[in-house]
DNA sequence: TTAGGGTTAG
């Protein structure tokens, strides 16, 4: 009988007694004759294994209980299972208790158990603390020891000591503890460390081979990693799940979604569609090469889906600038039931800001904050923070940005940043300049984001002196070269100020002239103040710039200023030219937020499932006239 | 009785 077979009849048997053994039926004293009668050492760690499979905590102390009565506990091999158990229900204060057993001797498994159990718990430092005891008595480690010993060294002295012991034990062409030590060498970016043991290796598995394509991948030589998993294929070594998810990954981080379709097609060829991960990694490769389509397609074929799914899903709306699929899928992931973590809300919150869907953002903020999201091991987590900042920046609620702002304790640049850019976009211009001035109070250094803040503070607020104190300063004190992006902010604020003809000067001035952007804040400014001559040089300066970039906006500026100024037959002009290059105008696009979700509509789109009984309710709460209503 | 890989954000 093989291994696996005996397992399952094994399986089988200990099913039918620890029905009765858990039975809530039987007391205790029952309870404990019918162990005595049935069960062995083999059996109590076959259940063991399986409590600490499903992390079952009170049955695997039940029965911890029971062999402390029935004299189990002098076995070492009971001592070696009850501390994986222990360990893989993160209890490691336990196991340490099951470790220092006074009945026990303390052999080779117990000393590979607890190392074991102090990595996979993360707590690399205390395994290796087991690792130098069991030398100090005398405990001669082996092949099981070294992958986890080696896993749990935190400082490239101990890598490098534990190697060197691996040559002396002649352990080092053994595979499970090479694939530990290329892991190793690289989470301490030691490629050519790494490289060496790979090569050194007359037989390499599918680990091996996945070790270096990552490797190459984390530090960010991409084509190198691809050439690695080519050669792999070449020598004859078939590509495993793990090794497709990690070179899903490198297509997607390169945005070629043309091997990554070839790796699909080795994905269905080798039956890995069953397999969540590699759905999930294809569905982030699809969505990071803005494949939507694509993307839906396997979300959709997946049977269980788990947080990654939702997470990837949500993400690849959100990469192709889809803001109303991305809180779509958020809605659909809370009516799923599955719960939302870090890396969802910081995708959906973008989101949340384009629209300025305060509601939902809030309730994202309170389940952040009631569930603890807002922390890492770091303290706050101020990525996420700065994105729930942002969130209420954009909504136009400052005063609870502000407040998350000062809970923060660990505020990086684009903490002030957002706050900045959030008083500068709401027409507070004071309060913008005040938070640059604390941020330098603070001693963080501004950076080029800040002064184009800094600066559309002072085109809102219409600081002139001030806004061109700043551009003259900001290289000079703070060593940020002024980019195109602060000169558009400098003409907008001329042009709204009237000071036309100072904008258009500088407008010249500068290098890289042929930004759309600088020229269509001019073209607004000229509109504005009803300057259809100058409007029309901008206009044609436009219209000279590569055709591509010349979208409908420009048109309809321009269009507009001459009807502004009563020139109709100009505007007419402008029109039919539109006309010609077959440009249409970007349809407008609306939204409102309900108590029950966001509605996006854009004009002439009748397209929602339930919009006669959604335009009933805007009229009902005063939103919509009832003339929308009859026409629809 | 004990051991080595994976996917999602910024």
């Amino acid at each position: 009988m093989n291994q696996m077979s005996k397992k399952t009849v094994l399986s089988k048997i200990i099913g039918k007694k620890h029905h009765l053994f858990s039975s809530p039926f039987l007391s205790l004293p029952s309870r404990l004759l019918v162990f005595q009668m049935h069960y062995d050492v083999a059996t109590c760690n076959f259940l063991l294994q399986s409590y600490a499979n499903h992390k079952n905590l009170p049955e695997g102390k039940q029965l911890h209980s029971v062999m402390i009565t029935s004299g189990f506990m002098h076995l070492p091999s009971s001592i070696t299972s009850l501390i994986n158990m222990y360990s893989k229900c993160n209890q490691m204060e336990q196991a340490v208790l099951v470790f220092h057993d006074p009945y026990h001797e303390r052999n080779v498994f117990a000393y590979n158990a607890i190392i074991a159990g102090f990595v996979a718990n993360r707590l690399p430092a205390n395994g290796f603390q087991f690792y130098k005891r069991m030398r100090a008595v005398g405990v001669m480690p082996d092949k099981f020891t070294f992958p986890c010993v080696v896993r749990a060294c935190c400082e490239f002295m101990e890598v490098r000591k534990i190697h060197g012991c691996l040559f002396k034990l002649g352990l080092e062409l053994d595979m499970f503890v090479s694939s530990a030590l290329v892991n190793t060498y690289l989470k301490f970016d030691l490629m050519e460390n790494a490289k060496k043991v790979f090569e050194e290796l007359p037989v390499r598995d599918v680990v091996l081979w996945n070790a270096m394509i990552n490797g190459y991948a984390q530090i960010g030589h991409l084509n190198k990693a691809v050439v690695v998993f080519k050669k792999m294929g070449e020598e004859g070594i078939s590509p495993c799940r793990f090794t497709i998810t990690g070179i899903l990954s490198i297509f997607s981080l390169m945005g070629d979604v043309n091997n990554g379709r070839a790796i699909h097609g080795i994905v269905t060829k080798m039956g890995y569609s069953s397999c969540v991960a590699v759905s999930n990694a294809l569905i982030d490769m699809y969505g990071k090469c803005k494949h939507i389509e694509d993307a839906l397609v396997i979300f959709e074929m997946i049977n269980e889906k788990d947080l990654f799914s939702w997470n990837s899903i949500i993400s690849a709306h959100e990469q192709c600038v889809d803001h109303d699929g991305t809180l779509r899928f958020f809605d659909k992931m809370l009516a799923s039931r599955v719960l939302p973590d870090v890396i969802t809300i910081t995708a959906v919150l973008p989101a949340c800001s384009y629209f300025a869907a305060l509601m939902h953002g809030r309730e994202i903020h309170g389940y952040m904050t009631v569930n603890g999201l807002g922390k890492n091991e770091d303290g706050d987590d101020v990525l996420l923070n700065n994105a729930v900042m942002d969130m209420y920046a954009k909504c136009g609620c400052l005063k609870n940005a502000h407040r998350v702002f000062d809970r923060t304790s660990n505020k990086d640049v684009a903490s002030w940043n957002i706050m900045i850019m959030g008083y500068a976009m709401h027409g507070y211009g004071q309060e913008a300049l005040d938070m640059f001035h604390h941020m330098r109070e603070a001693q963080i250094k501004p950076d080029a984001i800040t002064f184009v803040g800094v600066l559309s503070a002072c085109s809102h607020a219409g600081f002139l002196r001030q806004g061109r104190s700043f551009l003259a300063r900001m290289e000079l004190e703070f060593g940020v070269v002024p980019t195109i992006e602060h000169y558009t902010c400098i003409i907008d604020m001329l042009g709204r100020a009237g000071h036309l003809g100072e904008a258009y000067e500088l407008a010249e001035r500068i290098p890289l002239q042929d930004n759309l952007v600088l020229w269509m804040a001019l073209l607004g400014a000229c509109r504005l103040h009803g300057n259809a001559d100058l409007g029309k040089v901008v206009g044609e300066k436009i219209m000279r710039l590569e055709p591509k970039h010349c979208g409908s906006g420009s048109y309809v500026l321009m269009s507009s200023m001459y009807g502004v100024v009563g020139r109709y037959e100009e505007a007419l002009q402008v029109r039919r030219m539109m006309k010609e290059q077959n440009v249409k105008k970007t349809p407008g696009c609306s939204w409102i937020e309900l108590k029950d979700g966001l509605y996006v509509f854009s004009m002439g789109d009748r397209t929602h499932p339930e919009l006669n009984a959604l335009i009933h309710c805007l009229c009902g709460i005063g939103y919509l006239h009832d003339e929308v209503m009859n026409s629809a």
